[in-house]
RNA sequence: CGGGGUGUGGCGCAGUUGGCUAGCGCGCAUGCUUUGGGAGCAUGAGGUCGGCGGUUCAAGUCCGCCCACCCCGACCA
């Protein structure tokens, strides 16, 4: 390809209204065109990388015994009401109708589908295990785009789906696509964590993430300094360290005027967050619930709705609270009834606590559990932070950002039982089948590398995803003859050898050509000048470094061969 | 959806106490010179100033409504 044809022109100054790195440079480079808000168009050249991204999946997948499909975009909205997911997608899922005035959706992901081609063909345990898996275009009504690739409304997606006859089965598959990810992340030169995830709302059991590090990311990943525990903070656990338990004392009245949050409260005290109980409202699918958690800690909202089990979940507003007859700043448990109610762990994880006294200015001190107040429901919902210890081993935890680039889902009967996938078990017996699902978004895969593979001159490729191996830039060929026969011969030896060339033949000045190829960022510069070729050769120069090295002509193939090939 | 911000040639911006043919840099076209880290000179093309409505002798500039895009939060590959 030569760079005189080549469709899509870097720019000097970054459009404003990037500030993802990969989004700058992105752009900068020519290699995507925003059409609206999360939705874009891939230039030729980073088409050409999504689609070595592609084939990678591609070759791991199959590896692991995948077969390619693929299955509409296009679907009738019914499957979606019948599996629930069109109340627990909400917003996310656009809807459109057809000349008959039937409801389509144009699908965010393929488990309704996928289920049903499963009901058609899988009778038999003989029918398993079965991997399927396509590369397809999904939409979601994304509430907020973000990064440029990073999170979009229309994107590639790798999706892969397992059916197997028990959850040891689905176990084995699910190690297996884990390893395939692994190769797949580590082949498109990224540095990645695998962590425990919350299942959203695609539902099931165990879930992992793999996650890119990087400053732009989304999610914040909690991890241990000292063991392998990592996990999404939506789902991440922690030891909260147990103050002194003290010998229960009466409870008792103490005026605390004007003091209406933990802080003020402790602080009139004199005693640390701890000692205190927090009490926080929310609304689930419309329900109110009275939630409860020692003072120091946050409520982590994901657990709290998974334990709701419900698809809407807020805080309530001060006119709901009212209404309640609740007072906000000094509500507590104690004397409340008939009110749905929800506590975390930490409740025991102390004693003597000071909790509202549900009358304005005055809380009461030393409410113990169970003696003075009933909770529903007790269990882990809160948030864990860097500095808690770890569940496993007692390690201090941090946290960093990272960007999602897969999830994987164990998803067990729950689609197979709603769409009716059954089959028939050695004993003759109908059982539903059990599955798992696993997702890479492709193109955010492709701005991951970028978040992770460049410098202030532009992109660093590596080399499986660069769009092209070579950029040989050839200087003054408008004034001589031996630059242009030694270029184009060597763009042909090149191409003969099987390396991918994108080739500089613009008549633009040297500094033009050296920046365009930082910021294009292929893994080789094969540089060819009178001056060179005064010098005896062509130089050759790793993006990744700043020296060249003069090698002869005649050699240049074989050295480069040899790069790419350590690289 | 809540909060903040921006919309002026392809890109980056100026112009906004209303006033003449709407500017600058980059890019683009043509010519000459130049040629190892974003060259110089000259000539030129390209804009219903996001849209609609209003105020006014006069609107890029003032008022109203709408739209789009970006960022921060609530959501996900």
């Amino acid at each position: 390809m030569r760079v005189s044809n080549l469709f899509g022109k870097t720019l000097r100054d970054v459009p404003s209204d990037a500030d993802t790195i990969s989004h700058q440079l992105l752009l900068k480079a020519g290699m995507i065109h925003q059409i609206a808000a999360g939705v874009y168009a891939y230039l030729p050249l980073a088409w050409r990388v999504h689609k070595k991204i592609e084939n990678i999946i591609r070759q791991e997948m199959d590896a692991i015994g995948g077969q390619e499909l693929l299955m509409p975009t296009l679907q009738p909205h019914e499957l979606w009401e019948r599996s629930g997911r069109d109340l627990a997608l909400g917003q996310v899922l656009l809807t459109l109708a057809d000349r008959k005035e039937r409801k389509m959706v144009p699908a965010p992901t393929h488990e309704e589908v996928v289920t049903e081609l499963a009901r058609y063909n899988i009778q038999s345990y003989r029918d398993m295990p079965l991997l399927l898996y396509q590369i397809q275009t999904k939409f979601r009504d994304e509430p907020r785009s973000r990064g440029g690739l990073v999170r979009v409304r229309e994107f590639a997606m790798k999706d892969l789906y397992t059916f197997d006859t028990d959850s040891d089965a689905l176990d084995v598959n699910y190690k297996k696509a884990l390893q395939a990810y692994k190769n797949i992340y580590s082949r498109c030169g990224l540095d990645y964590l695998v962590v425990e995830a919350d299942s959203g709302a695609i539902g099931g059991k165990d879930s992992h993430e793999f996650m890119v590090v990087a400053e732009s990311g989304e999610d914040e990943i909690i991890f241990c300094s000292k063991c392998d525990y990592a996990a999404n903070e939506e789902r991440a656990v922690s030891v909260r360290a147990i103050p002194k338990m003290e010998q229960p004392l009466p409870i008792e009245e103490v005026f605390t005027p004007g003091a209406k949050t933990i802080e003020d409260v402790a602080a009139f005290l004199g005693i640390s967050k701890n000692k205190t109980l927090k009490a926080v409202f929310y609304i689930a699918d419309g329900d109110f619930v009275f939630v409860t958690i020692r003072g120091d800690l946050e409520v982590n909202e994901i657990k709290l709705k998974n334990v709701l089990k419900c698809a809407d979940l807020r805080m309530a507003t001060d006119d709901e609270v009212k209404a309640m007859g609740i007072e906000a700043g000094s509500a507590s448990l104690v004397g409340l009834k008939g009110i749905k109610s929800i506590a975390d762990d930490s409740i025991n994880m102390g004693s003597n606590f000071v909790v509202g006294a549900n009358k304005p200015d005055y809380h009461l001190s030393n409410a113990n559990y169970p003696r003075d107040f009933d909770v529903d429901v007790i269990t882990d919902i809160a948030l864990a932070r860097p500095g808690q210890r770890c569940v496993k081993c007692g390690g201090k935890l941090k946290s960093v950002k990272g960007i999602e680039v897969g999830h994987v889902f164990k998803l067990g009967t729950v689609y197979s039982e709603k769409a009716g996938a059954y089959y028939l078990d050695k004993a003759g017996e109908q059982k539903p089948v059990v599955m798992g699902c696993y997702g890479i978004g492709v193109g955010r895969l492709l701005a991951s590398a970028i978040e992770q593979n460049h410098d202030e001159k532009g992109i660093v490729w590596p080399v499986p995803i660069a769009p092209y191996h070579v950029y040989l830039c050839a200087l003054s060929m408008d004034r001589s003859a031996e630059v242009v026969s030694a270029a184009e011969s060597l763009h042909r030896d090149l191409a003969d050898a099987g390396v991918e060339v994108l080739f500089d033949d613009r008549n633009e000045s040297p500094g033009v050509k050296f920046n365009d190829a930082d910021l294009l960022g292929m893994p080789i510069r094969l540089l060819v000048s009178p001056k060179s070729l005064s010098n005896g050769g062509v130089e050759v120069k790793r993006r990744a470094e700043k020296e060249s090295e003069l090698v002869f002509i005649d050699n240049a193939v074989e050295k480069i061969k040899g790069l790419l090939d350590n690289l």
